[in-house]
DNA sequence: GTCTATATGGCGATAGAC
DNA sequence: GTCTATCGCCATATAGAC
């Protein structure tokens, strides 16, 4: 194969995965047809297949390309300052990046493909969630020598995208509404103090 | 209609929702037809039609008994006695009763549906969720006079129920593990003292 | 590799006898 | 009301020309 034609090949596979990802996150992988990805990527349903293999195969690509690139949390680098600003911080950041209708599309997607596609969980973890605990309990380990800050960066974490995914993916605003800054505001009082 | 017609009817509903029931949690909304369900409940497809009218009136019926029967959390009596011993067991109920095959199934089910079936959820928080903080919240209020103890419940059941859907529903056990032991312990703790 | 056209099967929903 | 048999549609996936 030539750098032309793989280049052209690579244009391709990207071309659909563009087409291809709000598709899955608006409709869900059982409601989204190939059909209508290949119409929304502006290419032929044979060439889904041809680089893709079947729809599951599209699918997984696309969930890897979230977990690797769109759906990065927070930032990487370690947190400093005091904790009570720093907490505040990393809460508003997460509760931004989360409530967002893309974000939470995502959410909603791999808890109902858990079952059918496990891997799509499993890459969200490693990618989304998992680096996003490892920076607060570095944090939380260089302040609170005493405590079990793993745990404690557990319960911050959950709180807050419990939070959302009621409110939010739950329509939890119309029936059980609570002011986002009570829930920031309690949870660093509570670690802090 | 004669009493007799009625009871006959009445059976023969119930009959089709406990066939459908297991269905739609073990696959889901789209992945479960109709056939399946008139197989699994034993009667024709005709009689599904007869009495729901069509797939989503089937559905939208059976979600509404899971939430109204099946899935009622902890109990609605208030809570009583030193406040880590009430925590501890209120989280034990809590956890033992979310982290249940069916439960779990429940759950994955109302957030796939929560956009094409906006009521699942609400019934979900209606007869689910807000029993259980009002009771925790009322118990909170006597002993913690000072705080928002409202934030408080929710960061409570927040904590633990994101625990649970991320070890069990996502897979969190293999990529992210953590003993629950430790956060309950630690909840417990930021919460009393 | 990419297209147009098609095969094949399963789906929700219905018709008509009883 | 309940059944058997069937319709019409849309889904995934493939065939064959270029």
């Amino acid at each position: 194969m030539s750098k032309t034609q793989k280049q052209q090949h690579l244009d391709k596979a990207e071309q659909i995965l563009a087409g291809a990802l709000p598709e899955f996150l608006q409709h869900g992988y059982a409601r989204t047809s190939m059909d209508r990805i290949a119409s929304a990527a502006g290419v032929s349903k044979q060439t889904l297949y041809t680089h893709f293999g079947d729809k599951d195969g599209l699918f997984n690509a696309i969930l890897k390309q979230m977990a690797r690139e769109k759906f990065q949390l927070v930032c990487s680098k370690p947190l400093e300052g005091e904790p009570e600003q720093v907490l505040r911080d990393l809460a508003q950041r997460l509760l931004k990046e989360v409530n967002d209708p893309d974000h939470l599309a995502f959410v909603r997607l791999i808890v109902a493909e858990s079952v059918n596609h496990p891997e799509s969980p499993k890459l969200f973890l490693i990618h989304v969630v998992q680096p996003a605990l490892k920076i607060l309990t570095e944090y939380l380990e260089q302040h609170q020598k005493l405590k079990d800050c793993e745990a404690i960066a557990r319960i911050f974490v959950g709180a807050l995208i419990h939070h959302i995914i009621t409110q939010e993916i739950l329509h939890g605003k119309e029936i059980i509404p609570i002011e986002e800054e009570r829930i920031v505001d309690n949870l660093i009082k509570l670690i802090v103090h």
